[in-house]
DNA sequence: CCTGTTTTCGCCTTAGAGTCGATAACTTGC
DNA sequence: GCAAGTTATCGACTCTAAGGCGAAAACAGG
């Protein structure tokens, strides 16, 4: 029962990744240079059109997959939708963009017009796509500290003091490795494998392996302040949300 | 020099807003009861088409303008955009959901159609609303905790009690009156107005009178752990972002 | 076996939220 | 006007968790 037609004016819609790694210690998003008109020659997120079958996020792994292995993205969740009406000058275009996490260890192979640029330094991006990226790097470190979302940009195995030069790297400041060992077990994210690491030139300790817990999201406490009192239950009310990962 | 067509396809696209706000002691959205097919008598969310020239905040205002004094809303924020195939069944229609905030005083006259749900007992929503539902009441009560958005939420002036009253109705549990006062003054979200309340029936002293310091968003800490060790700036490299609200 | 190097862990400090109870500042009723 | 009742405010303590430092542990190399 497909009551009547839809009401509602229609326009062109395209999906954008902010692909987002550590590169040798520092947080890179991937780029790719632009050969046509409009903005030929500057760089610009990976995406495109959304076929009439897709959902949006699905649209957007066929597109990225002519960039990256898309086995290889660890987390890819949707950040905004933009809507200025010259945001592209061949005429009206909306456009979705997500959050996406490949880990350190992955190397993809690029093709020759793509390639990582750390998020400190930026070319001049093609149309509004710089706001997709401080978007997008904003939510990543604002989840860093309250969920698990580290494991999408750590490797399967790590060191403390890897995973410390990758939270590093992703925060943009130096965290301590004492402390950073002691949060991320406190709280249960992280659980020895049992191996030991190789120690490098120089010898030293070997260093204890680690691994995420758990690889899907998890919310440590989306209340940092203002917590329910002892014995009350928290969130009367208001549906269980499956994490909105999957718009 | 608009470069050639647009090589994406197109899709009706609507917007959606979860207008909240607390009556009576408990938080509650907006919904209007659809007349015509599809979902004929199931409670929705406001919200509508997008016309041409304008972008979806723009779009969505002026379809909320026919529910509620739109001067009203106190705070307006993108929330998700949802697009599964066959989340309408007239087609495909893809929807981007907004969060509003309503301050409890603010007594908009609704039309017969309309009127206010507690979102822990809401009715069976039409289409696929009841997710936006939830996603925009997990986005608030999460960013009471770490942003003044409470502004948007409490009457211009109050109590702390009353301020007690409406966080807690919006976090869906009770909060203790002294810690509140102390978590929110400390801070520097709210300051006191010189003025005192009028004892209720039965006396008692007055209560101060308070106002938040600033109606625009403020971000108290984005991250609660892993804060930059003692000299260290915070945040070196991606762009400084004026805050997401306004896409 | 001794030295240098790196990791790990315990202990202390610091910051801010949660709790409790005493005091302040009013009403009403006698 | 005074006592009793009511409500707000504030100080002092507790509790939790993060940040920092240094000692001890665990290895390699000579």
């Amino acid at each position: 029962m497909s009551a009547g037609p839809v009401p509602f004016p229609a326009y062109p819609h395209e999906v954008l990744a902010v692909v987002l790694s550590v590169r040798g210690d520092t947080l890179s998003v991937l780029l790719w240079r632009r050969k046509q008109a409009p903005h030929a020659g500057r760089w610009a997120l990976p995406g495109g059109g959304v076929e009439p079958k897709l959902r949006l996020r699905e649209a957007l792994s066929k597109h990225l997959a002519t960039k990256v292995d898309v086995r290889e993205i660890a987390w890819l969740e949707q950040v905004a939708t933009h809507s200025r009406v010259d945001r592209d000058p061949r005429g009206r275009v909306l456009a979705t963009g997500y959050l996406a996490l490949i880990p350190p260890d992955a190397e993809p192979a690029l093709p020759d017009d793509t390639s990582w640029f750390p998020v400190a330094q930026l070319p001049r991006l093609a149309f509004d796509h710089h706001y997709f990226v401080a978007a997008a790097v904003e939510r990543l470190r604002a989840k860093l500290s309250y969920t698990n979302v580290g494991f999408a940009l750590a490797p399967s195995e790590f060191t403390i003091q890897r995973l410390r030069e990758v939270v590093s790297a992703a925060l943009g400041y130096d965290v301590g490795p004492t402390n950073l060992h002691r949060v991320m077990t406190r709280r249960g994210m992280i659980e020895p494998t049992g191996e030991r690491s190789v120690p490098g030139q120089g010898g030293g300790r070997p260093a204890a392996l680690y691994r995420f817990r758990e690889r899907t999201l998890e919310v440590t406490d989306p209340f940092a302040v203002l917590r329910p009192p002892k014995g009350e239950q928290r969130r009367q009310g208001g549906d269980k949300l499956t994490h909105p990962g999957h718009v």
